[in-house]
DNA sequence: CCTGTCAATGACAACGTTACCATATTAAGA
DNA sequence: TCTTAATATGGTAACGTTGTCATTGACAGG
């Protein structure tokens, strides 16, 4: 164990970290022409090495059959020898486009959206473009600020992880002229493409399953404005349209974490008329409603129901399991990928919108 | 309620979206010098606009303090008229710097390095750098990828959500000759900055916390590579040292979900030798712990104590809470971004190396 | 009044790539 | 054989910005 003074003069004591080296070193010439390797090499060193004029090396990069085999073959080995990468601020400024698909999430810490990303990330990884994630923090002005500094940036498209709902947002992504995707929501008019699902329909779904197993006096929680708003008034309709007794909905501006479930529960038991099932319309809220049941001795399903809506892991596993309403983020971000790539492919007559299926989850929540 | 079909058939109906017509609508030249708003003006056009050299206008918005107070008026003005923002490509081809970190997370679905991410980007974005995340996926592979295009992009810094284990890439990072931040562990080594902890030490630390509660035959639960074997190396020092039996090490490759932590407390409760705790160094795992506990009728803590490591919310809501080590990844962000910051803004004496303390938050499982 | 210093500003060129057009080469059709 | 078209390649310029250096004027010290 090795230690050693920081700057605050605390004793650091080093962990023994793993270190790999691996056996195959990456590009070095072989033989003589080691290359600096960290500095810069151009397209025209490529080019010159290779004895073609640099365009022609641009060419080889990006539309390797458009030149023929035996300088492609010389410009790849010239490629390997010098370690060359292509300078992708130079390719933007000249081409006005670039190989970048920018991301955007309201919310790095959802699971949900996590997962969707890592999908829709995986494919278009795999087609040769880079994925990078930004956040916008369920915030108007941060939205604003970030979809500015991507105006600048030129991305070749934009993923998104709900819809845009400020109108100048919109028109500002709608002028960038690349492909824009919208997802979790079913909006009239989306900016360009768009997979998702009805968050009303989610609702009435609730309201249905609920209305099925028995249950007519329902108590909603969830959050008050965005999506969750949309699944309120579908709940509210389909409670309506069944003859089922909504007697409270108990709303949060922002979801912290299970203890606002908890808040909820509680909140709602202490009404004078106790409702006999819950729509949580959010999955940690209704993790948080699940526990505070427990500890209030009200028993899950005999004395209150529970319907979630998302797709937690976690909530399923606990017991009594949560029965959840929600789709399949990780099939929504591979079919966003993939109509992304339809889209940047260029082929016109490109699929614009995806509607997925609710899917449920049982568990003995209901 | 609208409906139409989508290219497969279906009926599509649409959700109502909120939209929002925001009541600030943004920059347009206040009179007839109306911008085509979508489209590209250059700085050009603003010097023209400003009556000054293209030159100024870039100082203005770099360094205003060395443009005279009048033109810097007019320049402002005529940014705001146009709706100018620079070119990010342009500017990080001439200088060779751009105003993007980049951050690359090994998994973007861990609550804990979400945390980290959103503090740090908070306070690199509060300084007007854009911070955007990539993806690793606990993959060597996949990280080369992402490291050889950051190469060719020139961010201002790196922000790690681990250390480099790779030594091609530990090189590759060094080259770069930009800040670079490693986290969540304490190498002997780093590439440059470091804000972490010891895991070795939590693995110690573990071990004493069992021993204080009497405990004196315990086992272990993690991943087999990275920083779990870390904790696990510490975690055996401290048995060994205190005169605790370790009597199994359940390890495993990837966590994908709590049933991996079911199962490996299936596995713990099958052996011969029955342990009185638990140490659990991911908190997924001791989650499933947790939950296969309560299904075997195991009774936490009487029958067997749980430590877990993290700081999962969630693991310590449900009852009988979690007890955990782990650290505050919220300040590790936080911290790693003013030390970023502190290094970009090239005051020479900056402090490299940050070393957190680990905090232990008491439930009721021990 | 002259010179040296400093601040403010601008002219010019260059970063590395690709769009555009021109040319050379080859294949195909009459 | 001669055009016509298609393919392969290169020359030139330009994308929008900023580094470098030169110029201007103001001001202080001699």
């Amino acid at each position: 164990m090795q230690s050693a003074q920081d700057e605050n003069g605390s004793t650091v004591v080093y962990d023994d970290v793993l270190r790999i080296a691996d056996a195959d070193p990456p590009k070095q010439g072989h033989g003589t022409e080691r290359q600096a390797a960290s500095q810069r090499v151009s397209i025209g060193d490529v080019a010159r090495l290779a004895d073609v004029a640099p365009i022609t090396v641009s060419r080889a990069l990006r539309n390797p059959q458009k030149v023929s085999p035996d300088k492609r073959a010389r410009i790849e080995q010239a490629v390997a020898q010098t370690g060359y990468s292509i300078n992708p601020h130079a390719s933007a400024l000249k081409s006005g486009r670039s190989n970048v698909v920018l991301a955007f999430a309201s919310n790095l810490m959802s699971e949900q959206f996590a997962s969707a990303l890592k999908t829709c990330a995986a494919v278009l990884e795999d087609a040769g473009y880079l994925f990078l994630v930004g956040q916008t923090s369920y915030s108007y002005e941060r939205e604003t600020a970030a979809l500015r500094s991507l105006h600048a940036m030129k991305p070749a498209a934009v993923m998104l992880t709900g819809v845009i709902e400020l109108e100048s947002n919109r028109e500002l992504l709608r002028g960038l002229g690349i492909p824009i995707m919208e997802t979790w929501a079913l909006p009239r008019d989306p900016i360009d493409m768009l997979v998702g699902f009805s968050n009303t329909e989610a609702g009435r779904l609730a309201a249905d399953m609920l209305f099925r197993r028995g249950y007519r006096k329902v108590a909603y929680v969830g959050r008050r404005g965005g999506r969750g708003a949309l699944r309120l008034q579908g709940f509210r309709e389909g409670c309506q349209a069944l003859g089922i007794r909504l007697v409270c909905e108990e709303l949060v501006d922002d979801v912290t974490g299970v203890s606002d479930g908890r808040r909820c529960l509680s909140s709602v038991l202490a009404r004078p008329e106790k409702p006999d099932a819950l729509f949580c319309s959010n999955d940690v809220l209704a993790l948080g409603c699940m526990m505070e049941a427990r500890r209030f001795n009200v028993r899950v399903p005999t004395d209150l129901g529970i319907l979630g809506f998302g797709q937690s892991d976690i909530a399923a596993e606990i017991p009594p399991g949560l029965t959840m309403i929600g789709v399949d983020s990780a099939l929504l971000g591979r079919e966003a990928g993939a109509m992304l790539i339809a889209s940047l492919a260029g082929t016109p007559p490109t699929q614009k919108l995806k509607r997925l299926d609710l899917i449920v989850s049982e568990g003995g929540s209901l």
